[in-house]
DNA sequence: TGTAATGTTTACCAATCGGTCAAATTATCC
DNA sequence: GGATAATTTGACCGATTGGTAAACATTACA
């Protein structure tokens, strides 16, 4: 009898760990280009290399696969956000928390692009995860800066728009990747890009442009 | 006999010039969300108010329909930064180019979806755009700010990466609007959002955090 | 007003969609 | 080695996909 699905046994199997793992690795590969409604459980068969029906048992739908990807991401993408440190130096903290969001862009750009479609899309599967776990932790250490700004560490600024605008320059070099390459064409589209990216991210945040006033 | 299509005729009737935008808007809406390949033409006709083979009257494919979209998206996005002058004041520039971005970003979220999810989906309809006209604009103004640096009226940084930052920041309130209101909450997710992102991004961009160094 | 061009609808197509089922195969454990 | 559970497969399901054919209705224009 091939009842007990996956799910079903307590302890798993040395092969439903692996299969697990490929058929993730598939799906991640074509959910963060294609999006959920986008994507085909055919798709994602091929590209793990296996069956639909094979496919199928260990992930019963086309939603537990995304869901279990999902679940995923959000805990490590919210990572970095966690090491923030309000005992830290305001300096080092936020030129590390950028340089880590970075290398999240480089290393985990498909993880990146797989949270951008859901948002793009109106978060219909995570819109509680939103508003609660992340709101609670951004609240958290927008409090952190805002002390900062009161102390006089830092300059006065709304710390949620701080924390959107980082995260939304670095992940940019994940999800527009496309764009990123075009634009800087041939000469700069090299790997350089990352640390280019880094040193102009460092200087935007901590000194601005320095504009010279008149 | 029903044969030439739309795209033959010469000259375009009223009502082909109605049933066109209100396919487009209904386009646009479905489009944003869901993506090329999540998007069904059935959903567009049914947004539309129409039946299918209506709706194929006068786009003959979805691709078709897409594509106009694209392209109207592509001009209009892109006016801003062609309204960036080399004669101006590089703060006020620089500012008013926030204000327009972030203004595209609140009166037309769905044009900023579109794009975003064509560049996730790696730009299979737009690479040679993006190529072309796209960072041959980018390179003009580019080279602007490189002469502003040198002369001492900002600080020296890479440009490219300005205007990618500003991109980020600015479309960030359209594509990822759903985080943004439930990170924000009840409180602060009214419409006042765009002015205290308007406030906070000309403040970053200008003076940075001016984190005081030790 | 007549008629030709334009616009709309119903019925339909083959291909693909997410998912099921029972039979066949393989791994596990006593 | 044999029983039992876990895994894999091919055949298949009804629903939906993008798109077509042709009959029908409406509009524009002489």
């Amino acid at each position: 009898m091939a009842i007990p699905r996956a799910a079903k046994t307590q302890r798993r199997t040395r092969i439903q760990e692996e299969k697990e793992e490929i058929i993730l690795e598939a799906a991640l590969d074509v959910f963060s280009v294609n999006g959920f409604r986008g994507t085909t459980v055919d798709q994602i068969a091929e590209v793990a290399g296996m069956s639909k029906p094979n496919l199928l048992y260990y992930f019963r739908t086309k939603e537990a696969m995304h869901r279990a990807l999902i679940d995923r991401v959000l805990f490590t993408w919210l990572e970095p956000l966690r090491a923030f440190d309000a005992n830290g130096n305001p300096e080092s903290e936020i030129r590390s928390y950028i340089r880590r969001k970075l290398e999240m862009a480089r290393d985990f750009p498909r993880e990146s692009r797989l949270f951008a479609n859901e948002m793009l899309q109106g978060a219909p599967h995570v819109e509680d995860e939103l508003r609660g776990p992340l709101k609670a932790l951004v609240d958290e250490k927008a409090e952190v800066i805002r002390a900062w700004a009161t102390a006089g560490k830092i300059a006065k600024c709304d710390p949620y728009h701080l924390i959107f605008s980082i995260w939304s320059t670095t992940q940019h070099y994940a999800d527009f990747d496309v764009q990123v390459r075009a634009v800087l064409g041939q000469e700069h589209a090299g790997e350089g890009r990352f640390e280019d990216a880094a040193r102009y991210l460092e200087q935007l945040f901590v000194d601005g442009l320095r504009i010279r006033h008149n």
